[in-house]
DNA sequence: AATGAAACTCGGATCTG
DNA sequence: CAGATCCGAGTTTCATT
């Protein structure tokens, strides 16, 4: 559950951050020891499920170029049903339950301001929706997973 | 500028997805294909910045277990310099411009509610932050970064 | 599409604090 | 005893044909 990270740790982590495929070799010669010593500690970050080494794509250069920060409130007792009702859009890509008068937030990524509004609508349709508000987003300064 | 990816290069992608580390070899016997024929499309899917596979690490794992969403006001004609300010910060891991009656929104990660307060004592005390509005985050439904 | 050399991965045995 | 190293066999990568 709580495991505690070390510097070797960090520096692997740090080297996949870079390329997630570089040879365990190579970052062994960086960290002056051996393959299998990276080599078991990556296997002991996977299984402790606090690393993950994974392909992302650049959604700019899918062509999905906008998006849009959306609170909605929902039907009392029905958070939960509502979730999963917005789960399914493929253009939400981030659902988080909140604090004040929205009970959820959530952000989309589309190709344009379009789609944007074809979303909205979308999202308004749906049962335990009662109320939304939305936040277009005009830029994105920052976007980072490094927690430490 | 905008690329079309066929059924290989999504095949490619959700092998990648799953596990970044997987060998050509691999997914060349799961798609039928050769393994060059992975490599030099992994290789292109690089190039062209449409895919990166990368180390990210599961910050609940490490810790980190609280959020927060806070919108931003800043003093006329200092958006940028805020964001600079603003970038600077570890905590914040999402930053962008909105449209709306506050020009900035940003999203922190921290250990725990305690820090949460913390990081917006700190962030009230940049010079170009005229008002600030948050929202705790109770709990995260959805993160996903497959754009297609 | 096939080949082969070089690099990399992987498991066992062994050593060290 | 967990974690590091040494080392050889088996895979994968990658340029060339």
């Amino acid at each position: 559950m709580k495991y505690e990270i070390d510097d070797m740790d960090r520096g692997i982590i740090k080297h996949l951050s870079i390329d997630g495929r570089m040879s365990f070799t190579e970052i062994a010669s960086n960290l002056n020891v051996t393959e299998k010593t990276i080599r078991l500690r990556y296997k002991n970050l996977l299984d402790n499920g606090i690393l993950s080494v994974v392909g992302v794509v650049n959604p700019v250069a899918l062509g999905v170029k906008s998006g849009a920060i959306i609170q909605l409130k929902v039907k009392p007792q029905s958070i939960i049903e509502a979730v999963e009702e917005l789960k399914k859009f493929r253009e939400i890509r981030y659902i988080t339950m909140t604090s004040g008068p929205y009970s959820i937030l959530v952000q989309i990524a589309v190709p344009g301001p379009d789609e944007i509004t074809e979303t909205l609508l979308r999202i308004n349709e749906l049962d335990y929706i009662t109320e939304m508000n939305t936040i277009v987003q005009l830029a994105v300064y920052k976007n980072t997973y490094d927690y430490f």
